[in-house]
Order: C-alpha cells, then sequence, then structure tokens
DNA sequence: CAAAAAATTCAACGATCAATGAAAAATTGA
DNA sequence: TCAATTTTTCATTGATCGTTGAATTTTTTG
C-alpha cells in the first residue's frame, strides 16, 4: 500500500501545479485566486497554501518545474549544432533553430502541460512586474549562453545589434507561444496560430535574414 | 469662470484616464482595482465608476483615447509612402516603417502618456482574454489596410507567409514597446531598451530582411 | 502495533474588492 | 436669480481575496 500511498501524495501536490499553470498561462499571476486553483485540482484551499507556502509560491513552482527540463534541451541542441560544425563555425540557422525548436517542440507533444507552460513563458516574459525577476531567474544564464554562440558566428557585428536582434527575436517568437488566437481573427481564419508546426518552419528564415541584416560587420 | 469650470470638469475624468493608463500599462487589467486609479488620480472612489460605468468601461475608454490618433496617423504614413512612390509600387521598407514609426515615434514625445499607452497596447496584445476582443476592436480595421499594403509590394508570395511574418514582425514591436526592462538586464545595461530611437532604427531593417526571406513568391 | 511525521481538512481572520443608492455640491441654462 | 442638470462625495453592501492556526486524517518510521 506504501507505493499507491505516495502516488496519491504526490498527484495532490502536481495536480495543484497543473491546475495552477494553467490557470496562470490563461489568466496571469493577479487574475487567479488561489480558490480556483483549489477547485480546479480538487483539493482544500489551504493545501496549496501548505506545499508551497502562498501564492507567489506556487507561481515559481510552477515556473521552475518545467524551466529546467526547456533549458537542458536548449543547451544539448546548442552545443550538439555547434559540434555538428567541427572545426567550422556552425551555421546562424542552426543556433536560432536551437534555440526555438525545444520550446515549440514542447508544445507539440501530447501532454496540455506543455502548451499552458509556452503559453505562460510568453506573459511572463512579456510582463512588467514579472518579465524581470521571474525569466531572469530562470533563463538568463541559458540566454546568455546563446547570445554567446551568436556573437561567435556574427564576427564583427556591433554587440548592440546583437542583443536588439535577439530582443526581435524573442518577441516574435512570445507572441507566438502566447496564443492569442489573434492572427485567427487577423487572417479570417485563414491562418491558425496554433499550428506550431508552420510557425517554426517559418519562424527560422525569417528570424535569421533578419539576423544577417543587422548584424553586418563594420557598423560599430 | 464658466471655462475653468469646465477645465476643471474635464481635468477630473482626464487625470482618471491618465492615471488607469499608467496603472493598466504596468499592472494590466486585474491588478489594478478602482481604488487605485482613484488614489493616483486623487478623485473620489465612486467617480470613475459615474464616468466610466464599471471598471471595464474605464479600461476600453483608456484603450479608445489614443486608438484613433494612432490610426489615423498610422493611415496617413501608409498612404503617403503609397502616394510618394506614385505609379510605382511603394518599398517593403517604406511600409513597414509606416506601421512602426507613429507608434514608437508617440513614445518619444515629452508626454508620458504616451509612452505609457505604449505598454498597455503591449500588455493587451500579448494577453489571452483582452487580446483577441481589444485588439481586434482598436486596431484590426487598419491592421488588414496594412496587410493589404504588404500583399501588393510581395506578388505572388503565399498568403500564410505574409500572415505569419505579420505576426513575428507583431511580436518583436510588442516586445519593444512592452519596456520590460529585461534587454537592459540581458545586456548587463550595455543596451537601452527604452532608447526607442535606437530600437526603431534596428527594427525596421530586421523586419524587412525576415519579410522578403519569406514572402518570396511560387512558395504556395 | 504505536509513536512520529507528513498531509489534509476545517473554520475563520482581517483586508480589499467592484459597485451603488442617496445626499450634497457645483455647474448650467433661462 | 432660480430651477434643472451634471458632477462629486459619502457610506455601505455583499462578495472575494490570501493566509493561518488548530483539528483531523493519512503515511512513515521504529
Amino acid at each position: 500500500m506504501a507505493k499507491t500511498a505516495v502516488k496519491n501524495k504526490v498527484r495532490r501536490k502536481d495536480r495543484i501545479l497543473d491546475s495552477a499553470e494553467a490557470l496562470f498561462a490563461r489568466l496571469g499571476f493577479v487574475g487567479v485566486s488561489m480558490r480556483m486553483v483549489a477547485e480546479s485540482a480538487q483539493v482544500d484551499l489551504a493545501l496549496a497554501s501548505y506545499h508551497f507556502g502562498n501564492k507567489r509560491g506556487l507561481f515559481d513552482a510552477v515556473l521552475a518545474r518545467r524551466s529546467e527540463i526547456i533549458n537542458e534541451r536548449r543547451q544539448t541542441a546548442l552545443r550538439a549544432c555547434i559540434a555538428a560544425a567541427g572545426e567550422a563555425e556552425p551555421k546562424l540557422e542552426a543556433i536560432i533553430d536551437a534555440f526555438i525548436q525545444p520550446l515549440l517542440g514542447a508544445g507539440l507533444e501530447k501532454d496540455a502541460g506543455w502548451r499552458h507552460y509556452m503559453e505562460l513563458i510568453a506573459l511572463v516574459n512579456s510582463s512588467h512586474e514579472l518579465g524581470g525577476q521571474a525569466m531572469t531567474q530562470f533563463f538568463d544564464p541559458l540566454v546568455k549562453e546563446f547570445i554567446g554562440a551568436l556573437k561567435r558566428v556574427l564576427p564583427g557585428a556591433a554587440e548592440e545589434d546583437i542583443y536588439w536582434s535577439h530582443h526581435f527575436f524573442s518577441g516574435a517568437l512570445t507572441l507566438t507561444l502566447a496564443q492569442t488566437g489573434r492572427l485567427d481573427n487577423l487572417s479570417s481564419g485563414k491562418v491558425k496560430s496554433n499550428d506550431l508546426e508552420a510557425a517554426y518552419r517559418r519562424m527560422v528564415p525569417f528570424v535569421t535574414a533578419g539576423f544577417k541584416a543587422l548584424c553586418k560587420p563594420g557598423k560599430g
């Protein structure tokens, strides 16, 4: 009985995280109450506070849970594309791909949780209050590694141009992750914004061309 | 005395809008209470409800106030660049410029209100709940006119590619408008994300190159 | 099995929320 | 100036919020 007992214990905590993840992604931090989470997870109101201390602790736990996995996949992809290039410099396109693919790819998994997490990342990244704090905490080290790789394959480019290019890149990715349905409205349903495969296929060449146009040598 | 009396009346209503604009931009719709708005505007709590019906009415009024001006400036810029081309097709770069410049240019004005409005637009555009509704209501007609112009100067491009390109464009612009300070953190202060002039100078070539790379003829 | 620890429930706290009806003040129009 | 209208204030409503201490149940440990 010990095994299923452990399972049940963990299930509750994870159910809270799953519910909170979905709710925070859709409604934001202040838009979600502890009562909504408790009801959605079908647990007592006090349980989330018991496990995570308070509302902010719950939010951070949701963010942290999958961030390690994403960072690991991104790092693996980045280093693989560098290793694949051997002596030569890796292609810019491959680096950008390594940044996008783990995130959009996760959204394609059958588990809805990853899709919610994707949307949550988008929300946090474009948020005033949470953007500075949470994104820095969970994603900065890896992003800096990426920017280092970008500097390598864009020799002679001004540092500011690389940072701005990455910023535009991040914005394009963020809005795509956000899944607001705006693209569907705008195109009168001709384009499905939840077709992450189509987004992925197009974002790589778009962003690559942007980098190449802006980060030319000898402008600084 | 009638004149100053009218002024005072309008002042209160506008002070509420100004305060709400700044607060909504920073904290989002649910993050702002009517009490915060009233205190910030130094008016009675009940006054905002009297003038705007309810909280949502206030929010919409904030959004609506400057949207007409922005839309007008964007339309003027777009038609001017088409007219300037004369018989020939306008340049893609000029169309993109006409889309960006009025918004980023407004953020450069001495009035802080326009900067707050900029941030609010970014927040709404990347929001799940408000994104579909509010953006469509206030900005869709003009965006559709822009997409029409893009189709003209990108003959033979697949319609989906144009929509996706515009989506990436919109994401880059949105994150820049959001002013989250993330770019500053990431670059260790080497790049100032509130330097809208620098953002504007770089976004146009970045996005133009992205469009050209993705929207090539004969792919559909 | 019994004691200890962890997980869960219950009930309630004070604070804050949006909204509103009625009273008061200010402004307008004749 | 005086009545009509608009604007502003005041006081309060019922609902919801996050958090917590104590009680209860479940699980782990010896």
